[in-house]
DNA sequence: ATGGTAGTCACACTA
């Protein structure tokens, strides 16, 4: 079973890559995230003619998440639970079942946090706050658990290409990843690099200063394991091919496989 | 180069 998640920088620009990647690619589930679209105006049709359910939580011009699956989903949840006045549209939900049980899938996009003296960068490291505490509830049911998305955390400095450039951005201050080690010390493992000694690995290029061609990468979405689904875990791949697309989002998908059959 | 590019939406805002 693959598992994927993809920032694709707005879903209405991005349809006509979207469904070709699906075709390549074949995922069984996709954690989409900045879909940048409410509910109404996803794309779903032509998705849903590919074979695919789809299920949204999306906000007017910003933000917004998705989730794209084979199998129907068993139940799914929007929002971030911890803040009620929080309008923001940055997590999605879902449970599925599978031969044994159940996974546990989520699509995060966890605020940018720039610039880093504006209340943005606070409201990052509350949102992680909510995102550790809701995470330590999940891991009590010790399921097959998958927190995957755009992070907008440069864990280590090999995954950035020149980190001079990045060191007091609100993606790398020792603030920032503390938080981010602090979730993953509960109990999670980062899947790509569990998976690969290689170094760096990038998943975003900005489209500015020509950084794609550069190679001047950083390595920012993850999928973040519980240790029910780390025991399922084959291998995991970046699909960096799609950053050479036509009209490409910045980000590129990385997928998760997964020894987990259909219910 | 106190710049650069892209998406959304209709004016700046976000990244």
């Amino acid at each position: 079973m693959k598992i994927a998640t993809w920032n694709i920088n707005g879903v209405k620009a991005r349809i006509d890559s979207l469904l070709a990647w699906l075709k390549e690619s074949g995922p069984d589930i996709v954690c989409l995230q900045e879909i940048k679209s409410v509910d109404d105006g996803f794309p779903r049709l032509e998705i849903e003619a590919l074979g695919y359910h789809v299920e949204t939580h999306g906000q007017k011009g910003f933000n917004g998440v998705a989730l794209l699956s084979k199998l129907r989903p068993d139940e799914v949840n929007r929002g971030l639970p911890g803040d009620d006045t929080d309008e923001q549209s940055r997590f999605i939900e879902g449970v599925f079942s599978v031969e044994g049980g159940v996974i546990r899938v989520c699509s995060l996009y966890l605020p940018n946090g720039n610039p880093v003296d504006s209340e943005k960068y606070p409201y990052k490291l509350a949102w992680m706050r909510r995102l550790e505490a809701y995470a330590k509830q999940r891991l009590l049911l010790e399921e097959p658990f998958i927190l995957a998305g755009d992070y907008n955390v440069i864990p280590e400095e090999h995954d950035c290409w020149d980190i001079k450039v990045w060191q007091n951005d609100a993606l790398f201050l020792p603030e920032t990843r503390a938080a981010f080690r602090r979730l993953r010390n509960l109990g999670f493992t980062d899947a790509v690099r569990a998976t690969s000694d290689t170094v760096p690995l990038y998943t975003f290029w900005d489209y500015q200063a020509g950084c794609w061609p550069k190679n001047f990468g950083i390595r920012i979405d993850h999928l973040m394991l519980s240790p029910e689904a780390t025991d399922r875990l084959v291998s995991t791949s970046i699909d960096k091919h799609v950053r050479a697309w036509e009209k490409p989002s910045d980000h590129v998908p990385v997928i998760g496989t997964f020894a987990f059959a259909p219910a």
